[in-house]
DNA sequence: GTATTTCTTGACAAAATTACTCGGAAAATA
DNA sequence: TATTTTCCGAGTAATTTTGTCAAGAAATAC
């Protein structure tokens, strides 16, 4: 998986969001000097979630940014997804080239391809309503669990 | 979270440490042969795993790498956090400088630090045993159960 | 002891990625 | 028209990852 700040900033601007009042607009600038961003970076981040119709911008005197849906239906794995690229997992360079040829599959292949879909399953699971209300910790399954199994 | 080839460098080669037989010794050239990896790259990253103990050098003729411990001690968790350095949950740089900052954490920052917690649960659940086995799928907790919750 | 094999160590260099900047265009408002 | 704001493409700087090199140390075989 990948987590850069990019991601990070991402979600931090698009709680921005979610946190004002419904349906009124939020400037990059806003974002950027309350959380001490670089705002043409921030430019780049929003611009690719607004390309993937996560947010709606708005230009001119006293435009911005809003979400397009409610926070409890943007999920942070959409987020990260959109800004960091896909998650992909690699794999391997075994001798017969990429990984994903179906062929020759080395034994940490399902290791890291288990690992991402667990990660994706963990932020998909949690929306930009949860971030907002606090509502993060105890999301993950009980270790007893799985240490029964 | 990091996880570059050189976090999976180690998870293979340290498996092939476990696919030895017991207690005979695997050279780098070897490990580095077969999984097309450069050997002298792969020596900076054996070197990290024999600092921390985890496996065990033996030089001159004949000599090589092998396991401190059988293959089901071993977790990947500790591979992983060897070579790439500790998973840290860096966090935003809010106005209050960095995250570890007690006082002012953003929203965001119990969302990363769980993520953390996550990723090191599933790996530190997993072992080079289970892996030589085969017996990595269906270790993610089902999803019904979080569901439900 | 000498030669050979192999790990050990540290410093260095190339390549890739990430983080960030810049200059301007397009749209909306006034 | 002038101003404000998002939009867009390209380019640069910083950092990290990846890999190389040269020399040394320990063990073994002869
Ligand atoms: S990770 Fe090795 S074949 Fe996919
Ligand atoms: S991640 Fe923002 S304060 Fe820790």
């Amino acid at each position: 998986m990948k987590l850069t700040t990019k991601g990070r900033y991402a979600v931090l601007a698009l709680t921005e969001l979610a946190l004002a009042k419904e349906n009124s607009l939020v400037k990059i600038t806003e974002i950027a000097v309350r959380q001490n961003i670089s705002s043409t970076y921030l430019e780049q981040i929003l611009l690719l979630l607004k390309n993937s119709d996560l947010i709606i911008g708005v230009r001119g005197p006293n435009g911005g940014y809003k979400l397009s849906t409610s926070p409890e239906n943007i999920m942070i794995s959409d987020i990260v997804n959109i800004v960091e690229g896909r998650m992909e997992a690699k794999g391997c360079v075994s001798k017969s080239g990429s990984c994903t040829g179906v062929s020759g599959r080395c034994l940490t292949h399902d290791l890291w391809d288990e690992l991402s879909r667990h990660i994706e399953l963990f932020l998909g699971q949690i929306s930009l309503k949860d971030i907002i209300a606090g509502n993060v910790l105890g999301r993950s399954s009980p270790p007893k669990v799985l240490e029964l199994k």
